[in-house]
Formats: structure tokens, sequence, C-alpha cells
DNA sequence: AATTATGATTCACG
DNA sequence: CGTGAATCATAATT
């Protein structure tokens, strides 16, 4: 209190007085000198606002003209590598983040991060004409290219803006410690630390940018590219042709590589100018193997498909008997008598498929068995024709034309081995276990009859 | 909405 | 590797 009082005193008396910064006053009382050191700490403290700005920039500008001033921002700059700030440095830029690494990998992949194909359409086009032959599913890819070159394009127009912006920050960092490195001491060292600390945080940005952009890939893959999920259903023609060979290889319904290729390219052209994408030869052999497992699972259900195949490519083979008769052999009548006319495409199909509803009425119940009795009668007297069967039941074709007429269905028909011996009526394709595979030698039925005249024509293609 | 048809995929086998 | 079998996922049908 007693001192407080004084002091107060003193500060006001000095503070009234305007003194300048006063020198100790040689007094002898210590009471005295006392008082006089702590005022003129006070008057320092009290006038330091207002010497500020002026002195203050004055003494500064003192220092950085000091000749000693490089000399000792390096040293400090030295000390502060030294110490705190040079921990941290050490682990460096380097690790190329395998995370990235793999979106990077992934966008060059997808062709997303690669060189931008000229953009748009045109590189849809040029991309979809480059696929070429194939025009595969080119409805779809080009959809899907469309998508991605969208994607690509946001991708890169939001690396560039990102690029950009740490370009600018990076530089207005720069030239903020390029300014301050000459009021304090700051490394050049130093300045490329923050800048490479700079690109580390952009970078992650850019990470998640890629990370996203990878996501919308990957959905728009598997929204389009994955057949699967966009299954297309044969066109009918194509099942058709398919079909046709199925149920005419009914004995051996595993075609070789070439006759797959040949069936995919009998749909394409059957296919050709419409909507239907073309088969390949695996969407090919997919069909096969599921057309093979769910005949075998239930002939049943398959009986009027495979009464209806076998009678049009009866139908088929009967017309081109019949054209070859007619180019060949002007005296004999276009029409055996095996008592069904060849004339009228639509009646005969219509007549096939009679015959069919009244053989699965007949025969539907019987689930089990295979083997159906020789009631289609069309489809035997073709058999007839070709020679597989010599029943008694369907005599009556003409001996006369045999061999011009075997010939003749042999080139006509795309497939011959079916007319000799359709397994609906005689499955000697399927053993008893219901397998196939074993019966590439056909069982008792078919070899002897091969063996007696062999109209292989089937080797031929 | 439930059911069937169908193309594709997966897995084990030889 | 090509198959058969089981399964999935979607189209088509009821």
């Amino acid at each position: 209190m007693e001192e407080q009082s004084h002091l107060m005193q003193t500060l006001s008396g000095v503070t009234l007085a305007g003194h300048p910064v006063a020198l100790p006053v040689p007094h002898d009382g210590t009471d005295a000198r006392n008082k006089q050191d702590i005022g003129d700490i006070l008057h320092q403290i009290m006038t330091i606002t207002d010497q500020s700005l002026d002195e203050a920039q004055a003494k500064k500008h003192g220092l950085n003209c000091h000749r000693m001033k490089p000399a000792l921002f390096s040293v400090l700059c030295e000390i502060k590598e030294k110490t705190g700030l040079s921990i941290r440095g050490s682990q460096d830029e380097d690790p190329p983040d395998p995370q990235l690494m793999r979106l990077d990998n992934m966008l060059l992949a997808e062709g997303v991060s690669g060189p931008e194909k000229g953009g748009g359409a045109a590189a849809v086009a040029v991309a979809t004409a480059a696929v070429g032959v194939g025009a595969d599913n080119s409805i779809e890819h080009s959809d899907y290219r469309a998508k991605l070159s969208q994607i690509r394009q946001i991708y890169h127009t939001e690396l560039e803006k990102y690029e950009q912006a740490c370009n600018e920050f990076t530089t207005h960092v720069m030239n903020l410690l390029r300014e301050q490195s000459r009021t304090r001491p700051i490394s050049p060292k130093e300045i490329e630390r923050m800048v490479n600390i700079i690109h580390r945080k952009f970078s992650s940005i850019q990470m998640q940018l890629k990370q996203s952009t990878c996501e919308a890939v990957m959905i728009l893959r598997s929204r389009f590219l994955d057949a699967r999920r966009k299954r297309r259903n044969f066109s009918k023609q194509a099942t058709e042709i398919l079909n046709e060979y199925f149920y005419s290889h009914l004995s051996n319904p595993y075609p070789s590589e070439e006759a797959k290729e040949e069936l995919a390219k009998k749909c394409a052209i059957t296919v050709s100018q419409g909507k239907g994408s073309t088969i390949t030869v695996s969407q090919v052999s997919n069909w096969f193997g599921n057309k093979r497992i769910r005949y075998k699972k239930n002939i049943g259900k398959f009986q009027e498909e495979a009464n209806l195949y076998a009678a049009k490519t009866a139908v088929t083979a009967a017309q081109a008997v019949a054209a070859a008769v007619q180019n060949s052999q002007t005296n004999s009548p276009a029409t055996p008598s095996s008592g069904f006319q060849m004339k009228d495409e639509d009646f005969q199909l219509d007549a096939a498929e009679d015959k069919n509803n009244l053989l699965n009425n007949m025969f539907t119940g019987s689930s089990g068995s295979y083997s159906l009795p020789g009631s289609g009668d069309m489809f035997m007297s073709m058999s007839g024709l070709n020679g597989s069967y010599q029943p008694a039941q369907v005599p009556s074709t003409g001996q006369t034309q045999g061999d011009s007429i075997r010939h003749a269905i042999g080139q006509s028909l795309g497939y011959s081995d079916g007319l000799r011996g359709n397994p609906l009526y005689s499955p000697h394709g399927l053993n008893g276990n219901g397998g196939w595979h074993d019966a590439v030698t056909p069982s008792s039925v078919t070899s002897p009859i091969e063996g007696a005249n062999s109209v292989h024509s089937d080797t031929s293609n």
C-alpha cells in the first residue's frame, strides 16, 4: 500500500512533468535511487507505444543495414535447420503412396487419365470404328464410351483446376516467404519444404478426385460393360440358327471351334442390319452349354422344339431336294410320296406344329423316357430320304432319286448330321446316365447305319 | 408380383 | 482348355 501510493505519485509526477528518460540520479539515499529506477522503467513502458512505430522502424532499418546481417541470418537459418524443423523435414516426399499409384494405374488403364482423344463424339466414333469388324455391341459401347469421355472431361477439368490453384497458392506463398525472408531468417530450403507441403496437400485433394473418378468409372463399367447385368436375348433368327444346329446335331451337339465361328458368323449375317448384337464364339459356346444341360435336364420340355426344328430342317431339305430335282431330273415328281406338300413353307410349319402338338399330347406324360417311337412321319420320311433309316413304315421315298437327292441335302443343309437319325426318335447320343460326351462314337443304333451308307457331309463342313 | 426363360459366370473335373 | 453343373441376374411372360 505504502509503496504503491508512492509509486503512483512518482508516476504522475513524472508523467506530468514530461521528463525524458532520466538517468539514475546519483543520490546517496537508496530509497530515492530505487524510486528513480522504477520511474525510468515505467517511463519506458509508457512511452513505448509512442516511440514504437517510428523508432522501431528506424531500428529495424538500422539492423537490416547492418553489415553483419546476412551472416547472422544464415547462422540463424542453420540453427533453425538443426533444431525442430529438420526433424520433420527428414521424411520427405519420395514414398509414392501405393494407393495413389493404384488409382493412377487404373485411371490410365481405363483411358481416363491417358491422352485426351479429341474428346466427345468424335472420339467415340473413332473408337467404335477402330473396334471395326467386331461392331460388337456398338450401341451400348458407344453409350459407354460417351459416358466415359464425359467422366474423363470432368476429371481433366477438375485436375486442371486443382493444378492451377496449387500453382497460384504456391507462388503466393513463395512470394510471401521471400518477402519475409528479408526480415526473418528463412532459408531457401525451408521455402522448398513449404512448397512440398503445399503440393502434398494438393495432391491429397487430387487423390480424392481420382478416387471418386475411379468409383464413377467402376459404376459405369458395372452398368454398361458387365454383360451379365445388361443381358440381351439373342434375336429370333440367331436362336433359330443355333437351334437348327443343335437339333440337327442332337446326337453330338458339340460344335467344333470352326463350327462355332461359322454359327456366330451366320447369326451375324442374319441379324446384321438390325438391333441385335452380333454373337461371338464364346456366346455360341455359352448357348450350347446351356442348351445341352437344359435339354438333358428336361427333355420333355424340349420335345416340341425338337420336333419343330426337325421338321424345319426337313422342310428346308425338302425344298432343296425339290430344287435339286427340278434342276437335275425333270421327269420325276418333285413330291415324293411321303405325304406332305413342300410348296408352302407356312403350311409346312403349321402342319409340323400340329403334329408336334399331337406328339406332345401323346408323350409329354412319359417324362423319363427320351426315346420316342417314330411317329413324326415327316421327319421319318426325310430320314428315309437320307438313308439313315430303312424303316418299313415309311418306305416310299423314291429310290430313283436317291443319290442326287442325298447330294442335294448334303449341300443345301448347312448341317447334315441331323438327318442321320434324330435322337428325338432315337436319342443315341444320350446314354443311360444322360451323358453325351462318351457318345462321340454314336451308339448301336447309328453306327451300323453309318457304315452302310456314309453320307457324311458333316465332315465336309 | 410371381414365375419362367435365358444368357452369363463360377467352379470342379479330367 | 472345354465341359457339366450350379448359380446368378436380368428379360419376358403370366
